[in-house]
DNA sequence: GTAAGGTACTTGGACGTCCACGTATCTCCG
DNA sequence: CGGAGATACGTGGACGTCCAAGTACCTTAC
């Protein structure tokens, strides 16, 4: 679990938005990043550097928001993986999913799912459950209090990070424009 | 290490790009993030629709790129987090750097660090040495192979996936623009 | 000059992600 | 209808990230 230092809960910011800064360190004089596209160019990768920091700036960047999320997910015992697979099971019919399809909507490794489901299980939020036509399939159910630390650790998100994500309104719907071209690039969907 | 199925080497893709997909389930008929966002609307969270889509798709987005760039990296036996110090120390007068110093400039850990400068010297790519001034700090310091093996990492990363990091310039130029934004905001730099 | 506080690093542990294997079950074809 | 191949899970292992705690050393203040 990601995580990160500042003890300060969602609700008390300073500024803005500044929580998610890597350890103790303090701000840097220069951007790192901008330090490493000038070292590109000097080195002749031109055509590279551009490349390499949205590279780079994506690493930085899901660091970033992962530890802000889990920072408030933190105190209902929830990791960002785990409320994702709470969530998404909220979001069923049934309440209930089979694993592999767990896994292929979240776009993760079906072996993460064993994991987040393993966890979830313990804490009593999630019950599994033999799949009743296919034997080999395991299905994941949400239990009452699995759908009801969901909805709260939602309200929490929503109001902690998801409603001042740290970017203008602008800048949130061309980040998730760029995203989804390079999503859709990689094969994700359709 | 993240990593990923397709066993194709940077050079041969198809398509434009294409390495990155999760495991080896195919391609999904709808877009999951944008199915998150119906129903966060359907739910009245409007106003925290795009933020959650923006964290989320960062999320992927980092997925998607380390499982490219550590495909790279795999047959050199580096992994993206020693390779940036690797190159990080490549950058470098003296080839060597106080390990806090870079922590700080790669904005992880500290433990992150001693994990990345222990394996890298079990593989002969660095030495530590104590630091001649201060007797807390340790340097870490590039080797001969060291040096090597990151001009050949470089090179190979930049064919593989700088130069085509499955983005439009123009995307690309925004994303870095607009995660340098959440990035000076969230303090990582002044 | 010495004690208190801060800094640097390592270690151990918790999690998440992936891969490789092994097992059970389903499907489909000859 | 019976075996081959695909699919679904779980387990164990490798890594990376972080935190917390412990040790050594530097710095600052009294």
């Amino acid at each position: 679990m990601k995580d990160h230092p500042a003890p300060h809960t969602s609700q008390a910011r300073r500024g803005p938005l500044q929580g998610g800064r890597s350890s103790t360190s303090p701000p840097l004089e220069r951007d790192p990043i901008e330090e490493a596209e000038r070292q590109w160019r000097a080195h002749g990768w031109d055509d590279a550097a551009d490349g390499m920091a949205a590279v780079t700036s994506l690493m930085r960047a899901q660091a970033i928001v992962l530890a802000r999320v889990e920072e408030v997910l933190r105190p209902l015992g929830l990791s960002f993986a785990r409320y994702e697979l709470l969530v998404l099971l909220s979001f069923t019919r049934r309440s209930a999913l089979p694993m592999a399809r767990a896994g292929a909507l979240l776009q993760v490794h079906p072996a993460s799912v064993t994991n987040a489901a393993t966890r979830l299980e313990a804490a009593g939020l999630v019950v599994r459950r033999p799949h009743p036509q296919d034997g080999r399939a395991v299905l994941v159910e949400l239990t009452e209090e699995g759908r009801a630390l969901a909805a709260k650790a939602t309200d929490e998100l929503n109001a902690g990070v998801f409603r001042r994500p740290g970017l203008s309104p602008e800048a949130v719907r061309t980040l998730v424009d760029v995203v989804r071209e390079l999503r859709r690039d990689a094969g994700d969907f359709t």
